[in-house]
DNA sequence: GCCAACGTTGGC
DNA sequence: GCCAACGTTGGC
């Protein structure tokens, strides 16, 4: 079992979207950093616990909390040519990237912006607080988990 | 809009 | 293999 925190544009695929799915489920597509690769591959499993949060928007922050529903397999926007995540050297029958599917959980009861994570000495070794991160995907303790639930 | 940090590309 | 140039991320 692992927690995990995945970054995504709220202005294009916010949580209020992902609980507008069918099933509230979708496919992580569009993960184009090996590192964060190698994790989708590797790493997350289904039954896995993950953070939703916004970037790159008016207030950052963690926003909900998703359950891995499908580990890793094939990122198959990567094969077609009209997504605007097309890379014409992922080889279906080699395919370079991965995704997961996702599912909604809950929203947390508030927000909890990247500015109050900041604060908490408790999550001083978070890879999201790490001076010029940029991967979409991190790893979490249990006890990061678990504190930033407890600050909800 | 600015810009620091980082990853990738490609010439050599 | 080195490294400059470039593109992207994402906070502010």
């Amino acid at each position: 079992m692992h927690y995990w925190l995945m970054k995504s544009e709220p202005e294009a695929f916010s949580i209020d979207d992902l609980q507008a799915m069918p099933e509230q489920t979708e496919h992580w597509d569009g993960v184009r950093n090996y590192q964060a690769r190698n994790m989708l591959r590797d790493e997350m499993k289904k039954g896995d616990l993950v953070f939703f949060y916004h970037s790159n928007c008016p207030q950052p922050a963690i926003v909900g909390i998703m359950q891995v529903v499908r580990g890793g397999y094939p990122d198959f926007t990567a094969f077609d040519p009209n997504s605007k995540h097309f890379d014409p050297h992922s080889d279906p029958d080699k395919p370079r990237w991965m995704m997961v599917d996702v599912q909604f959980v809950r929203t947390l009861k508030r927000p909890i912006p990247l500015s109050e994570l900041r604060q908490y000495h408790e999550l001083a070794g978070m890879q999201l607080l790490r001076k010029g991160n940029r991967l979409s995907i991190t790893p979490l303790s249990e006890e990061q988990w678990a504190f930033i639930l407890s600050r909800e």
